[in-house]
DNA sequence: TATTGTTATACTCTATAACTATA
DNA sequence: TATAGTTATAGAGTATAACAATA
């Protein structure tokens, strides 16, 4: 990420060391690169692993529930769903004439399983050194700063 | 960002609350949003504006070295100093047959000093809420977990 | 041989608009 | 009139490979 030569001529006036925003997306880099890299074997991209989770939490939500949830639009969460069911992982089922309930396959929670333990792994490389109270800590802090106050 | 509906249907239950990773992913998206917004009215990005600032603090750094500080490859970075050059807020001079040296004219202090501005600004807007000494210890470490423990 | 800067290009993610069918 | 899902498409942002000129 930082080279020797950066270090050399940058680092002692980082002008951006102070920025709370540049460091979380620096960081938000180095977790979406960490978790692509790490979902890869079961053939899912975070966010196909996000629908799953979401989705094994929530039996029968429908598809556009999800996509507010997830901050995934209608229109780009067809042909993720789409994917997913052509791979036997997502089941849908109509609950009135338009909105689609979507549950998970056998295949679909084992694949899901798979998935929540690599997340698991992956959290635990990469925060695993910050003692339990200071990640919370952490978490409710960043958590009050995206989705408002309290 | 959340929907009532979200909030009935699967907050209660969130399968990403306990997530340090997804929180820094979601609070990036916020700041990337609001910066971009914020930085709209001088033309810049936050590529364009990090590239000012950076050059600002270290003038005469070279292209390649810039990129390599700020993660932006080679390839792109011709198109974005082109674009800064035909603005008149960057300029460039060669230190030998191929490295080039980056300054910023006087347009380009001029501008620099409005998106600085407005950094502080967006970060004040975004981060006040946290006291002086949160915010420090956020930001050491979100940089200790990004950029390697020390 | 390795590096700088460039060109061309491709891929992913995200965004909008328009359409249908249902409520 | 508003919503669910779809289709088509456009725009960022980022990625690679190959090239010429230089160290």
């Amino acid at each position: 990420m930082l080279t020797k030569r950066y270090k050399r001529s940058m680092a002692a006036t980082d002008p951006f060391a102070g920025l709370l925003g540049y460091h979380v997306r620096r960081l938000s880099f180095v977790v979406m690169s960490d978790l692509t890299e790490s979902l890869a074997p079961l053939g899912l991209k975070p966010a196909d692993a996000s629908i799953l989770l979401a989705i094994s939490e929530v039996p029968g939500v429908t598809q556009s529930d999800l996509g507010r949830a997830l901050g995934i639009r209608r229109a780009n969460m067809t042909p993720l769903i789409a994917a997913l069911m052509a791979r036997g992982l997502v089941e849908r089922e109509p609950v009135d004439g338009r909105s689609q309930a979507l549950r998970l396959s056998r295949a679909g929670r084992r694949t899901c399983r798979a998935a929540h333990q690599i997340v698991k792994d992956h959290e635990a490389r990469l925060f695993g050194s910050l003692p339990e109270a200071a990640r919370e800590r952490l978490i409710a802090q960043l958590r009050a700063l995206w989705c408002g106050a309290p």
